[in-house]
DNA sequence: ATGACTGTGTAGTAATCACTACACACCCCG
DNA sequence: CGGGGTGTGTAGTGATTACTACACAGTCAT
């Protein structure tokens, strides 16, 4: 689990080249996310390690990606699920541990449960 | 929010001290918890940021409180806690998205109901 | 063969993190 | 008055984070 991150990047740009057309060298995708080119290749080829949140939100904005997931391939927690975790440390704590082993259809059907509130 | 991590130790060391009779100076609880006793004068005094996790640890096993918590007070979020949301993220964004402005009662109303299992 | 792209290599940096090592001043007991 | 305890001030350090700046080599079209 070291570092997919680089080369999902790389991927994901290169899947947006064939089919947008162009717009999506390195030099383009890294000047609209605000990078040196350079960095973003190190990054693609995994020389770098993954950027920081900021930079990974940019990325995923660009590539068209997932910000949660980006973030995660590069091993962070979206700051803004952090603070709603630290306002109720106990209780999230509490909740995730529980739900740490179980399915996804089960954690699904939480988020269903509380998001309907029909309860 | 920035720091009552620090004055919060503090409190805590001296309640015990006053409690459990002594073994609990800076010196003591630094010793055990494996830190420099002005380190942790300094922290106390919110001098210095919070520690890493491992010391925030340590100092909640010495001072009788929860882990959890005390990373909490030191803005960050445990370790283990991060690997279980990486490892699904866009299900517990979700999931911690939608429990972020329900009432307490309601999250514990959840944590019971995973716990119980009697769905 | 020049210009405009492509990606990439080298070097350096400013900031923050997470500390340690040591010395000092004060107080109290015997 | 000295030896133990209290807390604290000063200084410095090694590692990691998150980058930037710039130059270079290859490819392709005109």
């Amino acid at each position: 689990m070291p570092a997919p991150f680089g080369p999902f990047l790389r991927r994901q740009r290169e899947r947006l080249r064939t089919q947008r057309g162009e717009d999506f060298s390195v030099r383009q995708v890294a000047g609209r996310a605000g990078l040196e080119p350079s960095y973003l290749s190190k990054i693609e080829r995994a020389l770098q390690p993954p950027p920081g949140e900021a930079a990974v939100r940019a990325l995923a904005r660009e590539l068209e990606l997932d910000p949660d997931v980006l973030l995660a391939l590069a091993g962070k927690v979206s700051s803004d699920l952090q603070k709603v975790i630290l306002r109720r440390p106990q209780l999230f704590a509490q909740l995730i541990r529980e739900l740490k082993n179980q399915p996804d259809h089960a954690v699904l059907r939480v988020v269903r449960e509380v998001r309907d509130g029909d309860w």
